[in-house]
DNA sequence: CTATGGCACGGATT
DNA sequence: AATCCGTGCCATAG
């Protein structure tokens, strides 16, 4: 029995350890914080140090939580884009404060007020005075996205009113500026934009059954199961999916249909991102700085206290308290490991898509994770666990799954779009293919049909006069 | 008869 | 081994 418990102890190490690896490198930034969290709270081996050091360099950190020595290129290779771990976890306000850079200016001053207050000030006029706390405590739980993740019925019982008055009071305030506002989920403020826009504006039939019954489909974009879930074509799928994402927001709280600005928002995605990349300082002709967001702050290590506690471990506990150690250094490893296979990644990475990242669409290059894996030296499913979950934010401020830059048709998606916008006449799809092929993209004539339904452009016949 | 979408197959990718 | 993607063939709509 001893003997088993000692070589159980020296060899836990090798496969355990790869298995963990693996997993940790399929998470993204906030999942593993979540895994992170629940082993700090279970495991007394793991402890957090709330240091402001830098992960990288271990220097002390400014306020900004940006290290000003990693996040700077070095002097000798101005060019190679610097890839760091980045130490401010936080990173909501981060993406928040970046999408609004984009907005025009004459958008600020709404913007610049707080989410709340704004909304107080819309509903005001509406609202019965004895409302008014009750109103307060909803926008005060309104999370980034707009969206109100308390129960109406906890609402109701601490303020002490029927929930038919929460209810109308939440109705009052759905419908004021960023539409849809305190809904409880995405579904509900896509179908209170719905039911506004419906008044003033032709839409394509199905849509609110497509949401009602389809939202998991249609935030995961497989149109084909819509379409046979709703009992109609594909592209009909498409059309509505696309006539969504173009004209309703799921997260209102984002302030993102700001005009026609954004005429191609194809995958964007919402939520927080993994990586950003951005210049410096945000000037455009300063190098990239690429950020991996840290799940956490502080630093992630062994409580030396434990350790050495472990020697005097009462008999009954010895095993357990040792197991948990292993656990603990195990965690601690994989996480350097995972955190050590992004940096190598996305460094190759921006050397890669670098005219994508700056350009746009147009500019992407087809790699494949095979490719990457060779070139790393790892093994693909590493690559592909690495980049699979996680989302990367563009120095322009776009939010896009880091797949996309795997994609092997973007590059002749966007000629596709850029000739149907050009065109005088429309353009079958066997004048498109031979248009493609001067551009010395062989695609075949099938091929132009998928690539159009994709991006949501309607058929030659049907495209003549539509200036939207 | 032409343009296009559906289905399915094979090869590449993951 | 499972999944995705480009393509060919055929049915259908205009």
């Amino acid at each position: 029995m001893l003997l088993q418990t000692q070589s159980h102890a020296l060899r836990p190490l090798t496969t355990a350890h790869l298995a963990q690896t693996m997993t940790l490198l399929s998470l993204s930034t906030q999942e593993l914080r979540q895994k992170i969290e629940s082993e700090l709270a279970s495991n007394p081996a793991l402890e957090l140090i709330h240091d402001r050091r830098c992960p990288n360099c271990h220097r002390r950190l400014p306020a900004t939580g940006l290290c000003p020595i990693c996040s700077k290129p070095q002097l000798n290779a101005p060019d190679q884009p610097v890839v760091f771990i980045s130490a401010r976890a936080d990173f909501r306000q981060y993406s928040g404060r970046a999408s609004l850079e984009e907005l025009p200016d004459e958008e600020w001053t709404a913007a610049e007020e707080d989410l709340p207050t704004y909304l107080l000030r819309q509903i005001a006029p509406e609202l019965d005075q004895a409302d008014r706390p009750l109103a307060a405590h909803l926008l005060t739980c309104l999370n980034d996205d707009g969206l109100l993740s308390v129960p109406l019925v906890e609402i109701a019982r601490y303020q002490h009113v029927p929930l038919s008055r929460v209810e109308s009071v939440l109705d009052l305030i759905q419908r004021s500026d960023p539409l849809g506002v305190g809904s409880p989920t995405p579904q509900e403020a896509l179908l209170v934009q719905l039911g506004m826009l419906a008044e003033t504006r032709a839409i394509p039939a199905l849509t609110e059954r497509a949401i009602r019954e389809g939202m998991d489909l249609l935030s995961r974009h497989a149109y084909l199961e819509l379409g046979k879930r709703l009992g109609i074509s594909t592209s009909q799928a498409q059309l509505i999916a696309r006539f969504i994402s173009e004209n309703l927001n799921p997260f209102p709280g984002r302030t993102h249909w700001g005009g026609a600005s954004q005429a191609q928002t194809n995958n964007q995605v919402y939520g927080s991102p993994d990586i950003v990349i951005s210049h410096q300082n945000n000037n455009r002709a300063a190098p990239l700085v690429v950020e991996i967001l840290s799940p956490i702050s502080g630093t992630l290590r062994i409580n030396s206290l434990f350790k050495r506690s472990l020697a005097q471990a009462p008999e009954d506990k010895l095993e357990e308290w040792q197991a948990a150690l292993d656990q603990a250094s195990l965690l601690v490893k994989c996480l350097q490991q995972r955190n050590h296979t992004l940096v190598r990644l996305m460094q190759r990475l921006v050397v890669l898509q670098r005219e994508f990242i700056l350009k746009g669409d147009a500019h992407l290059n087809p790699v494949t994770r095979a490719y990457l894996a060779i070139e790393l030296e790892v093994h693909e499913s590493t690559v592909s666990r690495a980049v699979s979950g996680k989302s990367l934010q563009l120095p322009n401020g776009r939010i896009v799954p880091l797949s996309k830059l795997f994609d092997r048709s973007l590059h002749i998606r966007t000629a596709l779009r850029q000739i149907i916008a050009q065109e005088r006449k429309p353009l079958s799809d066997t004048e498109i293919s031979e248009l493609l092929h001067k551009q010395g993209y062989q695609v075949a004539r099938r091929t132009v049909a998928k690539y159009r339904t994709m991006e949501g452009i309607l058929p030659a016949r049907f495209r003549h006069a539509s200036p939207v």
